[in-house]
DNA sequence: ACGGCTGTGGGACAACCGTCCTAGTCTCCG
DNA sequence: CGGAGACTAGGACGGTTGTCCCACAGCCGT
């Protein structure tokens, strides 16, 4: 912790930075303000924005891996498991309100700037689009893992766009509780298999 | 159509391009060269690039109120209406797994900037939050009207989200297609109060 | 024919952007 | 002690940004 290359930093300052204003907006003279570095020796640890921003896809990834492996070892259910990723909205339901989800800000932003870059990114999707479509395969409901996985996906980044646009946290966590209840009724369904 | 002021083009060319390249990345240069104007004649149009914005969101909330009085006009019966709000998704899907939608990426955008016509844009999501709660309030649900309105709407910004991310048109049209069941579902619970 | 108003083009402006270079400092090993 | 390599500070660079200014063209009623 104490012990950090310049180089974590770098990438954690930019990490911050990038989810509170946005990747274009945020300009190296505001990572260096930030981690207290002269702009010009950025270029001894990057060779260009790009650059960072591709280590702060990666640290997002590691952390996101981490994170999703950790509820896979804690919730002993599967439904245990989703009901983890449902409560993300509210734990990070202060930041989410004030700056929207992380992931869905930084791929939309991505598309519109039609960065390289695009495609690592969306792989922070990817790995919880996966990660849920195995606990709904788990749970027994195979043939529609996927979509179900996709669903709630949506579900979780439409309630952070507009608890991010109405700063509304009793819609938020009204929303969540649906999400719960939708899980639950899924749980139904895959214990009766036959309907 | 065919006579329009430079005013007028101005705005028409921006609104395109801030959908499609966002706000902040889209340049003075960029918008007089699609209006084929001066760069420095701007000024005597707008005084800044925020008064283009507040143009932009003007225009865009007159289009929204006009497209939501029309199906108000249109749809006899409010389910109908709400119908033609999910099938933006369907008629719109090109441009969304594109450039996801306008208003929730605007929105998004002017939160990370900070920016002062924030309230201003949410504006857009207000207009829509407000007439999908009149729609389900004539449909008998008083009291959670707004809530379900704020969930459809919230809905339909994740399914973008997504479908942006992912370019899934396959997706996209089997969520909408759930819309409509949800739907159908609150339509049932309205004709039978005592539950 | 005239001066005034509306609209336009071209360029100047300071500030900032990402990028790059170089002189210098620190540290550690021989 | 000395030299090499890791790291840093500061500033220069070309380009672009939003902004502003001014000279000019067309049209107007008089």
């Amino acid at each position: 912790m104490s012990v950090q290359t310049t180089r974590d930093q770098i990438i954690e300052a930019a990490d911050l930075l990038f989810y509170r204003q946005g990747y274009e907006h945020t300009s190296f003279a505001d990572i260096a303000g930030a981690v207290q570095i002269s702009r010009g020796n950025f270029y001894y640890h990057f060779k260009s924005k790009d650059e960072i921003l591709d280590a702060v896809i990666a640290l997002r990834l590691a952390n996101t891996q981490r994170m999703l492996e950790l509820w896979e070892a804690e919730g002993q259910h599967p439904a245990d498991r989703i009901r983890s990723f449902i409560n993300i909205l509210i734990a990070n339901r202060t930041k989410i309100m004030r700056y929207g989800c992380p992931v869905g800000t930084l791929c939309t932003e991505l598309a519109k700037l039609d960065h390289v870059a695009q495609t690592e990114g969306n792989r922070i999707f990817t790995l919880f689009r996966d990660w849920l479509s195995r606990q709904f395969a788990l749970l027994g409901l195979e043939p529609e893992a996927d979509a179900l996985a996709m669903h709630i996906l949506a579900r979780s980044q439409g309630v952070a766009t507009l608890a991010n646009a109405f700063h509304d946290e009793v819609f938020l966590r009204k929303e969540a509780d649906q999400m719960g209840d939708w899980l639950e009724a899924c749980i139904q369904k895959a214990s009766a298999p036959q309907s």
